[in-house]
DNA sequence: AGACCGATTGACTGGTCAGTCAACGGAGAA
DNA sequence: TTCTCCGTTGACTGACCAGTCAATCGGTCT
């Protein structure tokens, strides 16, 4: 009656972390389960084991991180700080992803996020909840005073979620350097760009 | 000798559209050939006569268009306008390209610009010289002393550029009202939000 | 009229994969 | 020892579709 799967976690595991890998590598795409499933070091039919489909792999995947975003958001949000403060924390969180897991990252925003005719309709309404956590931010900064409230609070969030993904896809595609000192100034100056602006006080 | 190539004009035009049309319905991956002939109104294999294959057809889409858009920069650059202005110019020719013709910055941006692993690869020299054109505008908005010097020119042309394109795929989502009242305010808010920031002055 | 030539047609082919499934193996239960 | 269960294997199939090509059409030139 008891039984301990312990090679099933391991598995499926691993065929995750090699579904990144040749997903990053590749794309969702050009990925044939083959792929997937060598990498892996399985036999093909065992990626079918554990997951209904190729999709179901990517899906996990993104489900995955993204409700930890989400989570991050939400308990920035949380916090008494100041908003310009929040923001820094949702900047920060995913930058900090991206360091943590360039593949990863890569995987989610090319494949997911940015895939608006497959995926990123699918998830639309997971990626959705992370606009509104931000807008939500922003409106709390323009009820206490401290941001202007003349900016509608969905607008300040997509154009402050759309620069954060512009400078990952930046990385991404080597556009802009990235070492861990550029990390760490990203994380500061998204966040100055958007509350301070480009024209000086 | 001379021939009037009256029908060959517009049926490849006809051919054009009519993939504008598919492509923004169904996203390139989905779309087979015979969709496009179809909804062009002519046989499968003119398709052919006119394009080496399915991937030159978005190619020339995106192409057309994509020149357009890096005239309108370099020629708002051209002018002896603040940068702000210039960044306004930017930000009205993008978004009035989306107003213009929704299916075609749809197409665009979804299977090109955002589309890292496939077309988006190909393109990316083109789709540079647009952020380098935009940084370019930064960098001597910063010389002038009316931007600060701190945020460097490159990031500030990502975090620019990154902020319109989330802003057309929230009206290509819906995820944000998009009337003619809010294509217009766009324009100013993206360049008050990027120049000015989100806190009061 | 007849020859020529590019535009147009659409049936067909070759190759590619996602997903299926029947069989194998090894660890515990009886 | 034998049985059973289930994780594991990989050959196979059915569907799908980009691209080919031989044939037809229709205008122009001689």
């Amino acid at each position: 009656m008891a039984q301990a799967p312990a090679p099933p976690v391991d598995k499926r595991r691993q065929i995750l972390d090699a579904a990144i890998r040749v997903f990053a590598r590749q794309g969702f795409h050009s990925t044939r389960v083959s792929d997937i499933a060598d990498e892996a070091g399985v036999a093909y039919g065992l990626v079918y084991h554990y997951f209904k489909s190729k999709d179901e792999v990517l899906n996990e995947l993104f489900t995955e991180r993204w409700s930890l975003l989400l989570a991050a958001i939400e308990e920035a949000d949380g916090g008494g700080d100041s908003p310009r403060v929040k923001l820094e924390a949702v900047a920060g969180f995913i930058v900090d992803s991206y360091r943590h897991d360039p593949e990863l990252m890569k995987v989610i925003i090319v494949e997911v996020t940015r895939a608006a005719n497959s995926f990123g309709r699918t998830h639309l309404p997971e990626i959705r909840r992370a606009y509104d956590s931000i807008a939500k931010i922003v409106a709390e900064g323009q009820e206490s005073g401290e941001f202007r409230r003349d900016v509608d609070p969905n607008f300040a969030s997509m154009s402050f979620y759309g620069a954060i993904e512009q400078l990952l896809s930046g990385w991404i595609f080597e556009l802009i350097p990235a070492s861990d000192a550029d990390f760490e100034r990203a994380k500061s100056l998204v966040v100055a760009t958007i509350c301070d602006g480009l024209e000086p006080r």
